[in-house]
DNA sequence: GCGAAACTTTTACCGAGTCAAACTTTGTGT
DNA sequence: ACACAAAGTTTGACTCGGTAAAAGTTTCGC
């Protein structure tokens, strides 16, 4: 009765197959443009179960969220001692960054992802709403490690613009067809930037005299 | 053929019913349990009317945005020289709260209002897209005036962030019970440490030794 | 008043999502 | 092994938001 029986494996295979179809079929003909009937026919399964799987449709492919929002609360969380939540945030970003890892938006697969994300206002709505419950998460890590509830909501949503405004910087010069590994060269300071207005301030923007 | 010719006055009149008659239905009932054919009975008119007016269901809820919006970018782009978008942001706030404008959040009034929109996914998901579409609007501004596209995105981010955490404080707060009067009198406090975050930077939350 | 333009209604339709009941498959106790 | 329970899937019917097109109806310009 662990996780390999035949049934959990069953259900593990059954639900990739579904979100694979449905991704392939989105990137090729957009959001709106696929039925989730016809997700359903093409996997060889029913509307139902689709809806089993998956409770809105934008879930089929927006699927990484959880695993995302785990990451960066443990980010957050397991910081060592001494270390600022932004430090520990940015270096996160950088390292995403090096490792070549999707989430840092400087990856050559983007746009597909971003055309079928902009393709839809549904789905943009649910891109956002996962930012927003990044934001609660780990305002809830802050908030229960200090206390202070309304500084750990403020401290976690002005890093969570630092985080999706890097990405979706990057993933913009991407789509807009420059070349892959110049935006990534180039992100590493464009992530120091972003972060540093969140730990510096933003109270001389936009004069430069400092 | 100004404004008030007697085509125009029917429309605003139409359209003002109908947003009334929708908003007694959602603070009565909550958003979801209300159906667009019957606020069109209710109001007199047919669902395609309804539609006509209101492109989205949620729009018949939401219908304050386009000024706040409106507002919000004015106060960035007609600030005095020398006075930087969170100075202009900040002042702005504090000018709501003293004139007990419902967007300070501190407002008798609030409890229904923050009902119905936590009534519904949709709804909610709406009021997030509206404040992204204000911190899209803010950054265009300061985009325009400083030529520095990213950053401008960053400071917009960081100040809508600021903007709505400090509302929703207060919501919360009034929808908990709270007496509006002492809410009212202790957010100046919440906006100043709301905006103290975004122009310092929190590079040194959770330590508070200075 | 008359005709065109603007607004509304009607009707028909599509797709997401829910519900309940029938059916099939997997797991379990004996 | 076998039967029974539990979990998962299918079917079909239904609700509601939203769109489209065509046929009214009202207001405006002349």
């Amino acid at each position: 009765m662990a996780d390999h029986g035949l049934r959990e494996r069953k259900k593990r295979a059954t639900r990739e197959l579904i979100s694979n179809v449905a991704t392939g079929l989105f990137i090729q003909r957009g959001f709106e443009e696929v039925t989730v009937a016809e997700i359903a026919e093409a996997a060889g399964v029913s509307k139902m179960t689709v809806f089993n799987y998956f409770p809105r449709k934008e879930d089929l492919f927006l699927d990484r969220h959880a695993d995302r929002l785990a990451e960066l609360t443990e980010v957050v969380r397991s910081r060592g001692a001494g270390v600022s939540p932004v430090a520990a945030l940015r270096a996160h970003q950088h390292a995403l960054l090096a490792s070549g890892h999707p989430l840092s938006g400087a990856i050559t697969g983007g746009p597909g992802f971003w055309w079928v994300l902009n393709s839809s206002p549904a789905l943009m709505a649910r891109w956002y709403e996962q930012e927003r419950e990044i934001a609660s998460a780990i305002a809830e890590v802050l908030a229960s490690e200090t206390g202070e509830e309304f500084r750990s909501r403020m401290v976690a949503g002005l890093l969570t613009t630092a985080i999706t405004t890097v990405f979706s910087h990057a993933m913009g010069r991407i789509v807009a067809g420059e070349d892959a590994e110049v935006v990534r060269r180039e992100q590493v300071a464009v992530i120091d930037q972003a972060f540093d207005l969140v730990e510096r301030g933003v109270g001389d923007f936009p004069d430069r005299s400092r």
